[in-house]
DNA sequence: GTCTGTGAACGAATTCACAGCT
DNA sequence: AGCTGTGAATTCGTTCACAGAC
């Protein structure tokens, strides 16, 4: 596993800005920023200095500038950012301007858990398709899909076209179902099965691994 | 999540190596070592190089050997490690040689999952008390456990004596669950609830945000 | 010859500290 | 005065490359 928690993304785009070495940690922090921008929203607060969102955050002042100077230029000296403006640069930045399709492939537990998290739909993700191999659950309903076989990923993503895959089945199959995902055409996959997945390059995983989760609480539970 | 995705943990122990400042990313990596090495046996192999692993991995060959180098001297030049022995040390090492008691907070959706997730069983990990707030599930069941109110949290735990606690609540009572969780005895937090939590130093929290994990996907997506 | 363990070299990410803007 | 944006300094982590063990 490990392998490349979050891999490749040989980046460029039409902005001014270069983004081809932005440091990964500054991409996993955004989503804390956009988190926080909404939460100043929610409380009313229309302007942020750098060291109130770095209270909020607990992520350092400087740190959350240089992570947004990669981007451009968003605050006033002497005033600090418009949370407003703050949040929509954020969003555009993160591509979340637009819905996301998703496949789910898995309906045990862990899927049916992943397609109810309303989470998910209020943040523009949207499951369009559910695959499972079990006679039993296929031909069911779950987030408002039919439960489909494994088999069918291609067929039913070749009208879907969603980029996107969540992997909840168990280890074994992990690999197969996310082979059958990138021939369907799907480019970035979020894989709670606990094991090393392969992708040629140009394919994002990141992986999420509950257990190993817990074993890292362990280890600091114990060394202390 | 983002935050402090593990964070503080003063570490200090009775062995003969320092292990004050071993980096992070290594003790993360040590779970899929374990992994690795549980697959090794599985295949009935009884010696690997660090370059057999490295290529099961994904992880680089010198990151292994230094990774393990912080904790003793486990291969034999020559031959590689020994694989049952290999797996022993990184169950101690990771404190995984017992098993680890955890609280589990909010009988939703994804605290269901969690609960009627294997892995952890048959990792060491064994719920030992559900708690909501939802009068409708107390005194329901969830993995074996009576679902009891959030306020029994500290009368419960004076008997459980449990170290870890899984937070899957909405983001508004997250804050408030760790509070009582850490005012119950419990040392280290798996958080799922998107935000941002503050502890005392000696607590340990690590975020799964899993909206933040399809963001972090977005972000490639677009930028390719 | 093969492979480990590790100091040294390198590269990446964070933090400092200040020039310049409001 | 207060705060941003950013080069420079620093800290942290990875990778190299080789001495020494088998």
């Amino acid at each position: 596993m490990a392998k490349h928690d979050a891999l490749s993304a040989p980046v460029s785009d039409s902005s001014a800005h270069d983004h081809s070495k932005i440091p990964q940690p500054t991409i996993e922090r955004l989503s804390t920023y956009l988190q926080c921008a909404r939460g100043l929203q929610t409380d009313g607060i229309a302007m942020a200095s750098s060291s109130e969102i770095a209270a909020r955050t607990g992520i350092n002042a400087a740190q959350l500038r240089k992570d947004l100077s990669y981007f451009g230029e968003f605050g006033t000296p002497g005033l600090g950012y418009d949370v407003d403006a703050l949040s929509t640069h954020l969003t555009r930045i993160m591509g979340l301007d637009k819905t996301h399709d998703v496949l789910l492939v898995g309906a045990g537990n862990l899927g049916t858990a992943l397609a109810s998290y309303m989470g998910w739909v209020q943040r523009g993700f949207r499951i369009v398709a559910v695959f499972d191999t079990d006679p039993a659950k296929i031909g069911g309903s779950l987030a408002n899909c039919k439960i489909a076989s494994l088999d069918e990923i291609a067929k039913v993503n070749a009208q879907c076209k969603a980029l996107m895959g969540v992997v909840a089945v168990p280890r074994e199959s992990a690999q197969d179902v996310v082979d059958k995902l990138v021939a369907s055409g799907v480019k970035s996959i979020l894989n709670f099965a606990p094991t090393g997945i392969l992708v040629r390059p140009g394919i994002t995983v990141r992986n999420v691994d509950l257990t190993s989760q817990l074993e890292v609480l362990s280890y600091y539970l114990h060394t202390q």
